[in-house]
RNA sequence: GCGCCUGUAGCUCAGUUGGAUAGAGCAACGGACUUCUAAUCCGUAGGUCGGGGGUUCGAAUCCCUUCAGGCGCGCCA
């Protein structure tokens, strides 16, 4: 609806300034939006405001003209209105909106689905969280947005390739294994000193105590490094399996899981390197080598090569989005803790100079999760083993709540997730607001089947009984959806899913109450059987890009 | 000290990229169940958009400044 309304908008303008002999250039900031008071019309625009200036005319005037053109060749709408400073209002037919139901049911689970992207091919990168404990909180937020975008750009016309990008080599690896082989030592009776910096998570224990189970005791007896050697690989492989189980029970997954040790393996690392030489974006100093971050607005020039020789964690990345690029994809998305931020300027750096346009890469900050529980602050920390992981936040509060609450905000909003709250509120959670519409609709098509009433496909339907307000209502945010779509992948928000459900819901709920849909009034009936089907499609579409489950039953 | 994020109703948050009279949910108050699920609906009340300047036809939104909170400023990852 909205594409078509600019395609008349922009015709209009150019046969305007052809008939006065003035050259049409594309106008800047035009827009056509949807205003937030009703009797601003359905669709309104700002053409004539951002136009006055360059015609050097009144905008009203402009507007005046511009809506009577417009006014001329449209059969789809029924008022065209100037209002306020200049403001051109479209209201659109009623039987327009009705249209949409068709749409519906021939798109069904499509319905919504865009070709903006055009099947480019896009990575989200998410969570990659080190596989050195559980996942807590925080990482339950980055899935549920990594994921949802990733729903949503798929919607919008993407390939999309979900990865976790896993940290499976370095010093805190090394951390992780000397853990797991102390507290093996320790259970089996050796007395240990076990250091702060290490580990403290009873899941390390726990790891120890399966070894031991499995294995015995000859690691007593075996040198130590070969026996941390073995405890870091089977501690990282206990480890990202419970994150795998996590991940997967909380709806999320990921196509790639992406090795960083693997860079080193194939030469990435190096060959990244060997490019910035060549492109002399390196140097030597303190006995160590640097990259130019700051040619390129950071502000600091930073280390990739440390003085004992070993690389930086910054160099795998460089390397890592080397490889991205060779991929191929058209876009990246990665989505970090934004307790990472300052790390940004330097990775943007870092795809510079390996010679990439930095547009390609985009950085979704996801603002850290502030635990609570009863109104006060619980303290998180990996290495104290002092946090409360996704997997109790799935067991106290559900799947579906979680992941609602997390898109709910902008992913740069502080969020305190309070879990007492989470699960006493749980009866008024928005989430159970829109499933609950999901599963109304179905209890009413249930009741049909057992009167025996025929359902009729939306073509033999004569949805010009569609009339009432609360109709009326429904049928303008279905049409909506798509645009919600493009939107939300456009500025890859995807918690306006969660709104617009939101928003869908309350209409439903308020047709509901408002207009009996069983009755004996047949055509009527099938008219408004039509429109809650449409409005099920719909809810389960949005619900899916969310993660949310759509239940029948509640 | 420098940088990034945030500040909107009592609470939790939206606000269509600068648009018209700032909106939801919860909490509060008053109504609606012999009828498709009351996990719902309808109504009332609640605001100097942290404060102060500026930019313009027009600012919660952009700029400057200031206050408050969070997070970063490693040859850690």
């Amino acid at each position: 609806m909205r594409k078509k309304l600019q395609l008349v908008v922009l015709n209009s303008i150019k046969a305007l300034l052809g008939r006065q002999g003035i050259e049409y250039k594309d106008i800047p900031g035009f827009q056509i939006e949807r205003p937030k008071t009703e009797a601003h019309g359905d669709y309104s625009s700002n053409v004539a405001l951002v136009m006055a200036g360059s015609l050097k005319k009144n905008p009203r005037d402009v507007a005046q003209a511009l809506s009577e053109e417009i006014g001329k060749d449209t059969d789809f709408l029924s008022k065209v209105e100037v209002a306020g400073p200049g403001f051109i209002n479209f209201f659109v037919k009623d039987s327009c909106w009705r249209e949409v139901l068709t749409e519906i049911d021939r798109g069904r689970k499509n319905y919504g689905r865009s070709d903006l992207g055009q099947r480019r091919k896009v990575q989200v990168e998410f969570v990659s969280a080190n596989p050195t404990g559980p996942l807590h909180i925080g990482h339950g937020r980055g899935a549920a947005v990594g994921d949802s975008l990733a729903n949503l750009l798929d919607a919008a016309g993407f390939q999309v390739a979900r990865e976790y990008y896993i940290n499976d080599i370095g010093t805190q690896m090394e951390t992780l294994g000397a853990s797991t082989y102390l507290r093996y030592r320790e259970l089996l009776g050796e007395k240990i000193e076990f250091p702060a910096n290490h580990y403290q998570g009873d899941y390390i224990k726990d790891i120890a105590q399966a070894v031991i189970e499995r294995e015995g005791q000859r690691f007593l007896n075996e040198s130590t490094e070969p026996a941390i050697t073995y405890f870091t690989r089977e501690a990282q492989q206990v480890i990202l399996e419970g994150i795998k189980r996590d991940l997967t029970d909380f709806n999320v997954l990921h196509d790639h899981w992406f090795s960083e040790k693997s860079l080193f393996d194939t030469g990435t690392v190096d060959r990244a390197i060997e490019i910035l030489k060549e492109k002399e974006m390196l140097y030597e100093a303190e006995g160590a080598l640097w990259f130019k971050a700051t040619a390129f607005g950071d502000e600091k020039d930073r280390v990739v090569v440390r003085g004992k020789g070993a690389t930086t964690y910054f160099a795998s990345d460089i390397a890592y989005h080397l490889n991205k690029f060779e991929r191929g994809f058209d876009l990246i998305i990665d989505i970090w803790g934004a307790d990472h931020h300052g790390y940004v300027p330097r990775l943007k750096a870092a795809v510079e100079a390996l010679g990439q346009p930095k547009e390609k890469v985009h950085i979704i900050l996801v603002q850290l999760v502030n635990l609570m529980r009863g109104g006060s602050p619980v303290a998180m920390s990996t290495r104290s083993g002092e946090f409360v992981t996704l997997r109790e936040v799935i067991d106290e509060v559900g799947k579906d709540a979680a992941r609602f609450i997390f898109l709910t905000r902008r992913s740069n909003s502080h969020l305190d997730f309070d879990l007492d709250l989470a699960k006493s509120q749980s009866q008024e959670n928005p989430v159970y607001y829109v499933q609950y519409a999901h599963a109304r609709i179905s209890s009413v098509f249930e009741l049909a089947a057992e009167k025996g009433i025929e359902v009729w496909p939306v073509a033999k339907v004569d949805t010009s009984l569609l009339t009432a307000p609360e109709e009326l209502r429904l049928l303008k945010i279905l049409s909506f959806y798509p645009e919600v779509i493009e939107d939300s992948a456009t500025t890859l928000e995807p918690h306006r899913i969660a709104f617009y459900l939101g928003d869908l819901a309350a209409a439903l709920h308020n047709f509901y109450n408002k207009h009996r849909i069983i009755s004996d009034a047949g055509p009527l009936m099938q008219a408004r059987l039509a429109i809650i089907q449409g409005v099920q499609q719909v809810l389960k579409n949005g619900l899916k890009i969310l993660g949310v489950s759509a239940p029948d039953k509640m």
